[in-house]
Order: structure tokens, then C-alpha cells, then sequence
DNA sequence: AACGTATCCGCAAACGTTTCCGATATTTTT
DNA sequence: AAAAATATCGGAAACGTTTGCGGATACGTT
């Protein structure tokens, strides 16, 4: 009943204990233990893409030639070539991207991680940055690492392990280690940093002249008249935070005006601490008569406060937010804030990273691109005259 | 000088040619043709990821030891795995997904394509998906078709490369041409629509009851006293342009008013065309006294048309919008408008994928989930009394 | 005619995994 | 103690590409 699979002899099988649950048998003749090869379960069908090897079948020839026809390699004759083009469409061939990857080791992919995505800033970097790459023949993979440091990490895992060629990152306002990142480095995937980066590494970075923009507006506030003038910084481990409020500090210095460690608090950029630390600035005894916000939605947030108090804007309130989030136009008399040059941001870092795939020497110098902001004025901060 | 690749001889060797540029040699003896092998410019120092076979041959296992140590596979002996698992930290191993994805055919990616990144819609949407993807252990690959038929191709033949297990698309106001997505169908990669679907294709959408979202809208209007309502449309091809359509028509239809085909002007959801379609309403010499827009961008749009004409709103015109983008709630004295979850749509269309993933087989029938939507009222439509 | 050259194509290795199945060694059962 | 079962491991094929190099012609030249 049993036959061999060696010598086809059925006399001299016998069973042989168990594998894996299934009955082995052993050959007497050719000493050969074996199992029945299991039943072919016809369940799933297997659904076949049409590959290289199909086309190659199809005409006769080997699959070298097919992947030169479809490359323009040289050495092909025209009509060999033209013959294989026409199967390829005729089959609805579609090349498979994963194996070559695989072979070339290179994914034509860049990852970016972002923070979050329900603000405009980082939905227009990535704008910005998908149309150089694709416009390379690069795609994007896009993540979001919520603030969260842990899904951060799990995010790079994760670029990683798709052998994405580079990776564009705003960390995450949660990120004290850097190990994660330094981790493409170490394999030769360049990294670049921007709006959010860090001081400890000195890569490649692009970011705005977060100093500057502060400075001016806040220069812009005190032309204005403003005299206690607030800042609701962000998070103190943040550069952009860091910078914003080193603009504010010495703008007030410059005009001669106190720097009181009271008037700046620092919140983590959401409107829900803003609309605490904001509640607290207004009902402070001596209350400040504006304030910087680090950005637009704590702005906004300042701005629904001030209203719900009675407190009218900017007569008796000035406030300033950073970003130019399409919000800011509209409400109330116009929000007056920093514009950020966020499509050319991502435009830059994707340039950037362009640049640093290309090379992949490591002769390229570390830089860090500065963009420019502009102050953009509207209701509310420009009362009157003084 | 020479010698013969085969037998080494000197002596019988001659010239035979060049191949590609390079001298091919010829050894007598032989008979055997060969090149000097290229000599090998040491430029590009090739960056090693280590690799399961690297782990292997460092403890002297077999690969497939290691890949069972490192996926948890019961044919393994504890003190090999702890071995294993601690030689692939050591040497910082991160498996090669890829590699994983090419013999197991499936890439543990989903695809999804938006037509634009810019309104809060989509991104809400995508941040809805990726939690339940993630979470389900797949990654989400996002690609934006820009409103355009063409790039939209692109982006399908990126993902069909990529071999994405799922597709969830809202297709661009171009698109009348269904066969980028049917490959995937033919291929027997799911597919999902949301949002912009089509009549034409009888598969798995999940959409919003614009419907009953645009009829509510207009009653509210009418509730409110207003008489003579204008509809600023939507592109002709989208259903959901059609259904907000049908919604605006029947409400009239039903409290007795007339449907006037000047009141109803199709446009293509951008603001640009927006503010000459709403300029040419409220220019009309019997001009509405509310619109109701397709979309919550046109519709600020008309606000502002009103504002710069010095109209009142909401006591000479109404406005209406749909989708109640975050602007919504502040802009003036906040804009009425239709609700959608746009989050729970990303949800309900990953869970969808990973079914008819998981589910292989074609039994799961055609579905298509319809959610409900909510009326946001604010200042923008409601008059005192009447 | 004889040789040098150009053209075109196939073979096979490589990329990094997974997985079936056979091979031992070890333990348990009878 | 022989037989049966179990526990571990290795070999090798497969996934779909690319590519270096050799083989076989065809096409020139003298």
C-alpha cells in the first residue's frame, strides 16, 4: 500500500514513529525513513502575479532577456525587445518592486516620521517633500509617531526593516535618546532632521530661523505698545521651544524691558495645557497685555480665552502665534503670527536627502539650512496709535 | 602575461575580440574564451546589514535555526534560542522585510491613496486607519494623487510594485476611468473606497450619508426662515456631489419650495472657483438669502464674499457647510454645517481591508458601510425668530 | 578564406527570508 | 532491551529580480 519513495518496493516499508504528527515510515531495502508528503490542500488557490519568468516562458527565452527589455539594456536585438514589451502588457505584468530591493539592496523609498498630523505644518512639509522625491523616482513612507516615544521607536523598526534609503524625522516631544536614529546612520541611511531636531546630533538638519521670527514679533508686540508681554513657550527640551524663547528674551532685553521668569511658562504645544497655563496668565494680579504663543493652536486657544473673559483684542491683549496655520486668517480680526516656509521645508529636507543617497560617501559636510520666516500682522496685535 | 582561465597555460593564449569594451582573450589550448574579470574598483565600500545568515555562522547554525529562534518556532531548543537571540542583538541584527515579504507574498502594507493633503479631511481619515492597521500589525503606505487622473495612476502602479496586501482609495475629481483599481482587484488585492466613490464599481465602500447630511442642512435653512436657498455643487461626477445634491433638491421638494436650476451651480471644491461662482450668486439680480456649499472651504469662502460686500450673516444670508473642518467653529460667529467622522472612517475602512484581507477567498458579499453624519449648528443660520 | 569584431542571448549566482522534510540524538514506552 | 515517540537541527528549494560573463552567430575586413 505504502511504496518507497526511493525504490517503489512496498514489501519492505514499515512504520517509524511519529513526526510532527504525522506517520513516518521507514524502507527495510534502502534504509530511508520517510513521511507521506502531505495532502495538497486545495483551498487556497494561489493567485499568481505574472513575473519576469512567465514572460520569459512565453516566448522561449530566459528571463535575463526579458529583464534586459524591460530595462533598455543594449543587448537586445529590437525585435526580441519589441516582442517582449508587447507580452509584458499582453499579461499585464507588473514588476515587483520587493525583489528588487532585494537584489539591489536600495528601496527607492525615503520614510518620514512626523509627530502628529492634525495641524497644517506637517501635512504641508510632506507636501513639500513628496514632490521633489517622487518627482526622483523616490517614494514616501509615511509615519506618524503620535508624540509618543515608544511608537517612534517603532516606527524607525519598522523603516528599517523596509531598507528605506533615508529617512526625514521631526521627533517626537517625548525624545531624549537619540539611539533610534543613529541606528540608520550606523548602516549608512542618512538621516535628516527638521523643525524638531536636537542639539546632541550634528548631522544634517533643516530648519527656520526660529530665533529670529521670535525676536521680531516680539520686537513687532512691543512697537506696538505692549509693555508685559508673556510668552507660552513650549516644551523645554525642544530647539524650536529653546529658540523661540531665547528670541523673546532678548527682544525684551533690547528695548529694555524686564525679563520676568513669571510671565513664561511652558506648556507641550496642545491646546489643552495652553488653555490652563493661558487661564493662569490672565488671572494672574498684575496680568500681562500680550502674549507670544510658540504656536498657532495655543495662540488660538489664548484668543477664545480672552474672549470668554470679556477681554477685547488687541486693545487690551495682544497676541502673537507662530506658524501662519490657515486658521489664523480668519479668526476674530485675523491672528497675527509667524509664517513658516513649511512647503520648502520639506522641499529642502527632501533635496537634502536626495543629495546624501546620491553620495553615499560620507564626504558631504554636515549642514544645518536655515529658511526664513516672515512676520505676518493682523488684528490682533496692532491697536491704534503709540 | 596572460594565462587561461582553465589550464592556466601562458603560452597558447591570443586575442579574440572585444566584448563590451573589454579585450577577450582566447586560450588555443582550450578552445575557451574568457575576459579579465573586471578589476574591482573598492570605491563604493559595500555597508553590510547583518543578516540571518551572518548570526548563523557566527554560532555555526544552520539559517534556518535562526529564523525559527527568532519567530518563536517550537523545533528549537531553549539554550540555541537564548544563544541565537542574544547574538542578534549583539550584532544589532533587524530583519530584512523585504526579503520576508518577497517568499511570503504578502507585505503587511496596506496602500492608501487621498487626493489631497491640505483640508483636515483626509488627514483625519489616515490617522483613523493607521490606528487600527498598526495595531493589526500593518504599516500604511500614503500617497497623494493631487487631484490629478495621471499621478493617481502613478500611485496605483506604485503600490501594485510594492505589492501592497489592501488598497483604500477616495478617488481624485478627475478620475472617470475605473481600470487602475480593477487590477487590483484582478490581482486579488482588496480594494476599499471611501469617501469619492463611484456608481460604477460594485464593491466595498464606506462613505457618509450625504443624503441625509445635505437634506438636513437645507431643512434647518428652512427652518430658519429662509426662502430662497442656493446650493454651491460639487463636481458633476462625484456621488457625493450628486447625493448633497438630491439631499438640497428633496428638502426644498418637501417643504414646498421651488428647485431654480440658476440656484445651483456645480464647482470643483476648490476655493478658487468658489469665490467667482459665490460672487455671481450674490450678484444675481435676485440673489439668494442662503447658500448651502459642498464643503466647508467654499463656504468660508462665501463668508468672506459676504463680509467684503458688507452683507450680514445671518440675518441676509445663511450659510451652510459640510464637513466642519476645524475652521469652522471659529471663523466669525462659527459656521453651520454638516458633521462627518472623518475618523471613524479610517477605522471602519481598515477594518474593512484587514477582513477581505484575512479572508481571502471572494465569499465576504459586497458591502458598502454608510455613516451617519451631524448637523453642527452655529451662527451662520440661525435668525432671531421666524 | 581567414581572422577580427559586434551583436545577442543564456547560465547562474546573488539578495535575505521561510518552510518542508529528512536526519540524528534523546527520551519514553512496552 | 527493543521499539516507538519526541526533540532538534540542517539541507535545500522557493520567492522575483539583476547582472557578470561565456557562447554562438553574423558581419565585416584584409
Amino acid at each position: 500500500m505504502i511504496e518507497c519513495s526511493k525504490c517503489q518496493r512496498v514489501e519492505s516499508i514499515m512504520k517509524a514513529g511519529f513526526v510532527r504528527g504525522k506517520q513516518r515510515y521507514l524502507c527495510k531495502d534502502c534504509n530511508y525513513f520517510f513521511t507521506l508528503p502531505s495532502a495538497q490542500v486545495p483551498t487556497k488557490r494561489k493567485r499568481h502575479q505574472t513575473t519576469i519568468i512567465d514572460i520569459a516562458r512565453e516566448l522561449g527565452v530566459s528571463n535575463s532577456t526579458v529583464s534586459r527589455a524591460l530595462h533598455g539594456h543594449p543587448d537586445i536585438s529590437p525585435d526580441t525587445k519589441k516582442a517582449i514589451l508587447e507580452a509584458a502588457i499582453q499579461l499585464d505584468y507588473q514588476p515587483n518592486q520587493l525583489a528588487y530591493s532585494l537584489v539591489k539592496s536600495r528601496s527607492n523609498t525615503v520614510g518620514i516620521i512626523v509627530p502628529e498630523f492634525l495641524t497644517q505644518f506637517f501635512p504641508n512639509v510632506i507636501v513639500g517633500a513628496q514632490g521633489v522625491l517622487s518627482r526622483a523616482g523616490y517614494h514616501l513612507m509615511i509615519m506618524q509617531s503620535d508624540e509618543s516615544y515608544e511608537t517612534e521607536v517603532g516606527n524607525t523598526r519598522a523603516l528599517l526593516a523596509n531598507r528605506v534609503d533615508g529617512l526625514i524625522v521631526s521627533m517626537s516631544h517625548e525624545t531624549n535618546n537619540y539611539e533610534h536614529f543613529q541606528a540608520f546612520e550606523k548602516r549608512g541611511v542618512p538621516v535628516v532632521y527638521f523643525n524638531r531636531v536636537c542639539r546632541e546630533i550634528g548631522t544634517y538638519k533643516v530648519v527656520v530661523n526660529d530665533y529670529q521670527g521670535a525676536f521680531r514679533a516680539v520686537e513687532h508686540l512691543i512697537a506696538n505698545g505692549y509693555r508685559r508681554i508673556a510668552h507660552l513657550a513650549g516644551p523645554r527640551n525642544l530647539v524650536i521651544s529653546q529658540e523661540r524663547l531665547r528670541g523673546y528674551t532678548e527682544a525684551l532685553q533690547k528695548y529694555g524691558l524686564p525679563v520676568l521668569p513669571e510671565l513664561t511658562i511652558h506648556g507641550d504645544l496642545t491646546v489643552e495645557k495652553a488653555r490652563i497655563y493661558g487661564r493662569y496668565l490672565l488671572e494672574l494680579d498684575h496680568p500681562p497685555d500680550a502674549i507670544f504663543a510658540v504656536n498657532d493652536p495655543t495662540a488660538i486657544e489664548i484668543l477664545l480665552l480672552a474672549r470668554a473673559k470679556g477681554l477685547r483684542v488687541p486693545e487690551q491683549l495682544g497676541v502673537v502665534g507662530f506658524s501662519d496655520d490657515s486658521i489664523a486668517m480668519h479668526i476674530g480680526n485675523g491672528l497675527t503670527t509667524v509664517k513658516q516656509p513649511t512647503n520648502l521645508m520639506g522641499q529642502t529636507a527632501a533635496e537634502l536627502i536626495l543629495k546624501l543617497i546620491s553620495e553615499d560617501e560620507d564626504t558631504y559636510p554636515a549642514e544645518t539650512q536655515v529658511l526664513e520666516t516672515e512676520l505676518i500682522i493682523r488684528g490682533s496685535s496692532v491697536r491704534g496709535g503709540r
